[in-house]
RNA sequence: GGGCGCAUAGCUCAGUUGGCUAGAGCGCUGCCGUCACAUGGCAGAGGUCACAGGUUCGAGUCCUGUUGCGCCCACCA
């Protein structure tokens, strides 16, 4: 063999270094582009895609330890499967998180003592771009942190394709948006309503129903008295008597003095909305609703009179006839007032008696909203009749309850009654902003929803879950159609949150009052205002640019569907709206401007974008055929596809891979086309005629044959019909930055192009949507299964519909537990107990943080870190992570001690080595390596990773280490074969234990790699695809004849003796280092003949020999047998030998009682399976053996 | 109010379809400075599987109930 070297074994640290190896290796698969994902290898079938979207984090802070578990497990998934020969694609990105960040930025900017949010408010009213500037401010934040988490990532060692990077925000994105809502809104899933939305008072801006927390909070029931009055003129006051209301049948009126003026209760929380009350509702079976109709109730100080309605939704109280075990009817006191503008079901019943109120309630409107924006009490935002309340104006909700309860308080009816008859604590759920932690108001206002609930959205949703994790076998909604999906929860129990949420759905308020965000791109003229009414001549002029926009545009009313033209010549209709597929132009703008039409001051929903991620990172709404393989090198024929259709004046370009695609339009704009063309013309023709590689391409196409022939459009060629075109699209494809030599001196194409008017914009990748949607597995926390997962199921299947339903985005979910603190506490910012990611990766290393993470995946939904602060840094860590830190640690000096042993550039491979010619441990070593690949194949397959690492462990510790190693000690040196065997374990170790740890594997195969051993017949170690990188390996491939039983079974038997022997020597304190004698039966020796230098090895033997010398021994049990050992000490100690052979004989009694109880029951011996009644008679036998024996034994002592 | 989950060694957790004496890591005890690794080796102690019933030849595992935690959902009378 050669040299053993030495030298490089010391020039190894005893301890693996992390700092010292995870930049380099990172540069390392930097450069080889080790992580990049080939769509043509997917389209022409050379590989099956595996492919991970990272659910993008928020850009509004570093990623935590949830963060850090999330993307380990995916890299886990990830590497394994590129590992196996997957094109594996995990695509990166972050979200632009609207609120999350807005909030953020606002603070922060307070927090330095700058001007934040509202000021910029007020310079944007001013007409001075607050909201640009304040924009900038956001995206400056977005910058820093969205580097701050590639950074993270990047330390963590996830192996994305970093070269795709996608932000929510980008221009990808924004286009996917504005194609999503443009077809959303086209095809009716997008409307404008006016009603209650969840309003966030401090943020001031609409939330969906999941962004709102429900807090648990003590508070009051107020009870209230509302005189009862007939029908009166505004300020009259004709008061209802008891008396009246006796006479007509009202039960428990005769308790009141018959002249008092007569009142009903209500019960409420919130009295302060007293204010906005239009009515009072009564369910019609209760006993007094009869002898009310008619009545109606007169609001204190402000002096409104509504009607009272009955609604079957009120709750009867107990004593008129309520179920007794409804907690509510034992508070209620049968009448509810009625706020429509200020609760949710309030507003319900408002629309269901709308007319009845209106022309009852002397405001003469059903809503009445009395609060402003910031949720204080308002008269200017609906509300009119404000009367004698005028002291409630401009207090918040809190004081206007405080001042609400004072009045009512101190005002009484018949002089004794005061009108707040009680006050009860309760205590109940309230709705929190989950940003700025705000009680939410519900707020009456105009918001774009999301129709969620149709049948194309939610019904494609709910069918795409696979049928066995069904609670039911198909939708109710549905029932004549069955799943038409495999989209499948991990853990199970998932499913039916998924399943519920659906259920239970409500239609998806999209709009935000924020200005972090995508820009709604809806314009609206608001036509209260008669006079603002179009023109005849603006209107002609709008149809006829909507015509000219073709399918790019579409105009509509609130909840109305029809023609632009109709809709326009519509007077009567009080909104249009106009929707804009692209980013309208300047001279759009001016058009609308000048038809008084303005755009849409809202963004949309984060979850809007994010809903979209699986389309709009993989190239969506631009589908372009994958290149094949073979045109790599060559530029790309631009499609006519690649063309904006429509409006051509805008310039839009491409990169398709590496090849930058430009775009423009030439001949308008009084741009004269003869220079392009004449510089162009040539360019081609140089390329094309050049032995030198192409370095431009380009397609003219008259935009006219573009319209009348899509995609079948063929460009233009002949000179003639170039020049003499007035309508050209021009396509550039260029491969160079570099400045090209023209016959007049170099041109530089990129800076020619711009003079032209033409802009470069991101590229689109051709070819990554077909190759890796639907994507492969998607890896998530359980709390947004329903703002995430659902959204994405149902815009992929919308948006990719061939015919009903297209795609799922994933077949799989993977739903991971949540890391708390030892105390089962969330991790969070306010209670000190995080553990920043980076943190870990300094102190331990990323593989460490890596390995500790999926060691501690289990199934359940959360998982335990006690976390301790360093006294020294003052950072928080874990002593879990130890765990990890030390595995490295031992792979790192297990491979040292290997390395030592193999030398580098040892003897050339010769033929392969059969199994069968190898020594027991390695045959056993081989074999489990086989099993262990095995379960770990299942463990990814069925996304068990703790089973995973655990597996890995073993492998790696228990029987590479343990015994493997330490076996092979003193033969290794003189066995090629075995030093063939260590070599190619240690390989298969590294690549299965490399997707969790993959610095340190990678550290190592740097060195292995070069070590040379004639492979092993059965064992398939693949060689690096790029950059000699382990990464790029293979999975290791054990065949199944390697699996082999005897082996083991001789090796196990081997292993027991071993270790009852070493048990012996540390019952009796023989150090380590004492060689001792071995004295077994005639029978034992000769069986264990062939295996007696490995156990010499291991159990430290001197000598093995049946004759058992006249001097002090140990005697202990082997199957059944007595066996010595002797020279374990210079005296022996018959003490703790006596001690150790009692022992064993109780445990040998306690087993042997068991067993004989188990054969006595005749139930047993019937029922149970045959084999194990003998194994367990098998059991008995041997047990009584070796009692026998060790009672010998202690007999003689 | 509805749904889901958890309770196993001092601590953090495994324990697939019920089946030999319930496992791992950390911690603890003893021996070890040994030439891959003390971030280590060998050996060991430690468990009435929350509680009460039930099904079964057999229950940590299945069923019912109880207790204590935790999470999600639900239009705050």
């Amino acid at each position: 063999m050669a040299p053993t070297n030495d030298q490089s074994q010391h020039a190894l640290p005893k301890t693996y270094m992390p700092s010292d190896h995870e930049r380099r290796v990172w540069e390392r698969w930097d450069a080889a582009d080790a992580f990049h994902a080939d769509p043509a290898r997917v389209a022409s079938g050379k590989a099956e895609p595996y492919c991970i979207l990272i659910p993008p984090p928020n850009v509004t802070a570093p990623l935590h330890l949830g963060h850090g578990l999330n993307n380990t497990l995916q890299d886990v998934l990830i590497r394994a499967h590129r590992l196996k020969g997957f094109e594996t694609l995990w695509m990166p990105g972050t979200d632009h998180a609207g609120i999350a960040t807005q909030t953020v930025v606002d603070r922060r900017l307070k927090e330095a003592g700058k001007p934040a949010l509202a000021e910029h408010k007020r310079m944007e009213a001013e007409g001075q771009n607050g909201r640009e500037k304040f924009v900038a401010q956001v995206q400056a934040w977005k910058d820093e942190y969205e580097a701050r988490i590639t950074e993270q990532l990047k330390a963590m060692g996830c192996s994305c394709d970093w070269s795709r990077q996608r932000f929510t925000m980008d221009e990808h994105c924004a286009r996917a948006v504005r194609e999503a809502f443009f077809r959303l809104f086209k095809d009716g899933l997008i409307y404008r309503g006016k009603r209650l939305v969840n309003w966030d008072p401090v943020t001031q801006t609409a939330l969906a129903d999941d962004e709102v927390e429900n807090v648990e909070l003590d508070g009051h029931f107020y009870f209230l008295r509302y005189p009862l009055v007939h029908r009166v003129e505004p300020g009259d006051h004709n008061p209802v008597t008891w008396d009246e209301l006796a006479q007509r049948g009202y039960p428990g009126a005769e308790e009141h003095p018959g002249d008092d003026e007569a009142w009903i209760a209500i019960a409420t929380t919130r009295p302060e909305t007293y204010l906005g009350d239009t009515a009072v509702a009564v369910n019609p079976s209760d006993p007094r609703a009869k002898a009310l109709q008619g009545l109606f109730c007169q609001l204190p100080i402000i002096g409104r009179v509504v009607p009272i309605v009955e609604d079957e939704y009120v709750v009867k109280p107990v004593r008129y006839g309520g179920d007794e075990n409804d907690p509510k009817a034992q508070t209620a006191t049968g009448f509810l007032k009625v706020t429509p503008a200020h609760d949710p079901n309030d507003w319900e019943i408002g629309l269901r008696h709308k007319k009845a109120i209106e022309t009852g309630c002397s405001a003469g409107t059903a809503v009445i909203n009395v609060m402003a924006p910031d949720a204080s009490i308002s008269d200017k935002h609906g509300w009119e009749d404000v009367g004698d309340a005028h002291l409630f104006v401009g207090l918040s909700r809190e004081d206007a309850r405080s001042k609400v309860i004072e009045v009512f308080r101190a005002h009484t009816l018949n002089d004794n009654h005061p009108l707040l008859e009680e006050i009860k604590p309760h205590r109940h759920a309230v709705g929190h902003s989950y940003r700025s932690h705000a009680a939410v108001e519900p707020y009456l206002s105009d918001q774009w929803y999301c129709r969620v609930t149709d049948d194309r959205l939610r019904g494609s949703a709910q069918r795409a879950m696979k049928t066995s994790q069904r609670s039911s076998p198909t939708h109710p909604a549905r029932p004549d159609h069955p799943a038409d999906g495999a989209l499948t929860f991990y853990p199970s129990r998932y499913a039916k949150t998924y399943e519920s949420w659906h259920d239970n759905l409500r239609d998806w308020c999209i709009s935000r009052q924020l200005w972090w965000g995508h820009r709604i791109p809806v314009w609206s003229r608001s036509t209260d205002d008669s006079a603002a009414r179009l023109t005849p001549e603006m209107r002609d002029r709008l149809v006829l640019w909507a015509k000219k926009k073709g399918e790019r545009v579409h105009i509509t009313g609130r909840d109305v569907r029809t023609t632009p033209q109709e809709y326009l010549r519509d007077h009567d209709v009080d909104d249009q709206f106009i929707c804009l597929l692209d980013e309208p132009t300047a001279d759009d703008v001016k058009l609308l401007v000048d038809a008084g039409f303005t755009q849409d001051p809202d963004v949309l929903d984060t979850w809007f974008s994010s809903a979209l991620w699986p389309l709009s990172t993989l190239g969506w709404p631009h589908e372009e055929p994958a290149p094949t393989a073979a045109d790599q090198n060559d530029l790309p024929r631009l499609h006519p596809k690649q063309i904006d259709r429509g409006d051509s004046s805008e310039i839009r370009s491409i990169y398709v891979k590496r090849v930058h695609t430009w775009r423009g339009f030439i001949g308008e704009h009084d741009q004269p086309s003869g220079d392009l063309i004449e510089k162009l013309l040539p360019l081609r023709d140089r390329s094309q005629n050049s032995d030198l590689p192409p370095v431009l391409a380009y397609q003219l196409y008259s935009e006219k044959t573009i319209r009348e022939h899509g995609d079948q459009a063929q460009p233009l060629l002949k000179p003639d019909e170039i020049q003499g075109a007035t309508d050209l699209i021009c396509a550039v494809a260029i491969k160079t930055d570099e400045p090209v030599e023209l016959k007049d001196g170099p041109l530089e194409i990129e800076p020619f192009l711009q003079a032209h008017g033409f802009t470069r914009q991101p590229e689109i990748e051709p070819g990554l949507l077909g190759a890796f949607n639907p994507t492969s597995v998607l890896t998530t926390a359980r709390e947004i299964i329903t703002l995430w997962v659902s959204r994405m199921v149902m815009f992929n299947r919308y948006f990719l519909a061939e015919a009903r339903n297209g795609p799922i985005p994933f077949d799989d979910v993977f739903i991971h537990a949540m890391i708390q603190d030892g105390e089962g506490r969330k991790m969070s910012k306010s209670l000190g107990n995080g553990v920043d990611p980076l943190d870990i990766i300094h102190s331990h290393g990323a593989d460490a943080m890596r390995f500790t993470l999926v060691q501690m995946t289990t199934q359940t939904q959360d998982v335990r870190m006690p976390v301790e602060t360093d006294p020294q840094t003052g950072k928080n860590t874990s002593p879990k992570f130890d765990l990890g830190r030390n595995l490295c640690n031992k792979l790192w000096n297990a491979a040292r001690f290997a390395l030592g042993m193999l030398g580098t550039g040892g003897a050339p491979p010769s033929a392969s080595i059969e199994p069968e010619d190898l020594a027991l441990v390695d045959r056993w070593m081989l074999a489990r390596v086989a099993r262990a690949t095995r379960a770990l194949d299942e463990a990814i397959d069925g996304y068990f990773f703790k089973d995973y690492a655990d597996t890995c462990y073993d492998l790696l510790w228990r029987d590479f280490c343990d015994w493997y190693l330490e076996a092979i000690k003193p033969t290794v040196k003189d066995s090629p074969a075995q030093r063939a065997v260590l070599r190619h374990t240690l390989d298969a170790i590294l690549r299965v234990l490399h997707p969790i740890t993959p610095f340190v594997t990678e550290s190592i195969y740097e060195t292995l790699r070069n070590v040379d051993a004639p492979p092993i017949e059965g064992l398939e170690l693949a060689p690096p695809r790029r950059g000699g990188l382990l990464a790029t390996t293979g999975w290791p491939v054990a065949s199944p004849d390697l699996l082999d039983d005897q082996a083991e079974a001789r090796f196990e038997r081997a292993r027991s003796l071993i270790t009852a022997i070493r048990e012996i020597r540390a019952q009796h304190q023989v150090p380590p280092k004492r060689a001792i004698a071995f004295h077994p039966s005639a029978e034992l020796l000769e069986s264990i003949e062939r295996d007696l230098e490995l156990i010499k090895t291991l159990a430290n033997l001197e000598t093995v020999s049946p004759d058992v010398p006249d001097a002090p021994t140990a005697a202990f049990t082997f199957e059944g047998v007595e066996h010595r050992l002797s020279n374990l000490a210079d005296a022996a100690d018959a003490g703790a030998e006596k001690e150790r052979l009692a022992k064993e004989l109780a445990d040998l009694d306690k087993s042997i009682k068991n067993l004989e109880g188990r054969l006595n029951n005749p139930g047993y011996v019937d029922k149970a399976p045959e084999k194990l009644v003998n194994q367990t008679r098998d059991e008995l036998a041997k047990k009584r053996a070796d009692r026998e024996t060790v009672a010998a034994a202690l007999g003689r002592l």
